[in-house]
DNA sequence: ATGGTAGAAACTCTA
């Protein structure tokens, strides 16, 4: 079961891009993020075409989430429960025995933003709200844009970035107290190249110049960690005519 | 210390 997440920044631009993707790759399960696609505007149509079940919430202009599917999705739910926001983050389903809750982090400016509050607040709801549903389902995985670097390793440079906001301690706090409720990194459980990244700026020319960050993320459940056997971050898409300016990251399971 | 780019929407906000 291939499972795979992408930040798409729009997916009315990137949808040619993501129907080429998924008939080169054909993953099992891919989460969406910052689809800034209204729920009645979604190409429904174009996805199930390619062969894939479809969730969705989304918002005009900003966030939204998908999960894609080549099997049935289940139990579909949205948002984190008793959290109370606007904002179109979370999306979670469940398909083939495995339960996949697909998050966009948000991104929270700077460190002395309101919105790096939001962050660390919402950070915390979904730290709870993952803590019960462990409980419920041992087959969990939790893939999106963390909007967080969890170590110097995944940062271009770490002196540069240190404090600031997808890189701030807190923050980095915050990702390892989801990792302390039992998850793994699916990337990391297998060698990867020195400097990884997922997300490169659009300005400066950063990705030519591999200034990026790895701040999306998939989490594995042990149950689902042992059944992994292969990770990798899909750069050649960011290096396509109009990107996103994130990559795909896809975990292989058993 | 600033601004660089992209997307959506609408002359600005978010990332």
């Amino acid at each position: 079961m291939k499972l795979a997440t992408w930040n798409v920044n729009s997916l009315r631009v990137r949808l040619p891009q993501l129907l080429a993707w998924l008939t080169a790759h054909q993953p099992d399960l891919v989460c969406l993020q910052e689809t800034k696609t209204e729920d009645a505007n979604f190409p429904r149509q174009d996805i199930e075409q390619a062969g894939y079940r479809v969730c969705f919430s989304g918002q005009k202009t900003y966030n939204g989430v998908a999960i894609l599917a080549r099997a049935e999705l289940a139990d579909v739910t949205l948002g984190i429960p008793g959290f109370q926001d606007e904002q179109k983050r979370v999306i979670a389903a469940t398909c083939d025995g495995v339960r996949a809750v697909c998050v966009y982090v948000p991104n929270g400016e700077s460190v002395d933003s309101d919105k790096y509050q939001y962050k660390l607040r919402w950070l915390g709801a979904l730290h709870g709200w993952l803590a019960d549903e462990l409980r419920r389902y041992p087959r969990l995985t939790i893939l999106g844009d963390y909007n967080i670097a969890p170590e110097e390793r995944d940062v271009h440079d770490p002196k540069l970035w240190e404090g600031k906001v997808l890189f701030s301690e807190p923050e980095r706090v915050a990702f390892r107290k989801l990792l302390e409720l039992g998850f793994k990194d699916g990337f990391r459980l297998f060698e990867q190249p020195e400097k990884s990244f997922t997300w490169w700026d659009y300005r400066m020319n950063q990705f030519k110049r591999n200034m990026g960050l790895r701040i999306d993320h998939i989490l594995l459940t042990p149950e689902l960690a042992a059944r992994a056997h292969a990770s990798a971050i899909h750069k050649d898409v960011r290096a396509q005519e109009r990107p996103s300016d994130h990559a795909p990251v896809v975990v292989e399971l058993g």
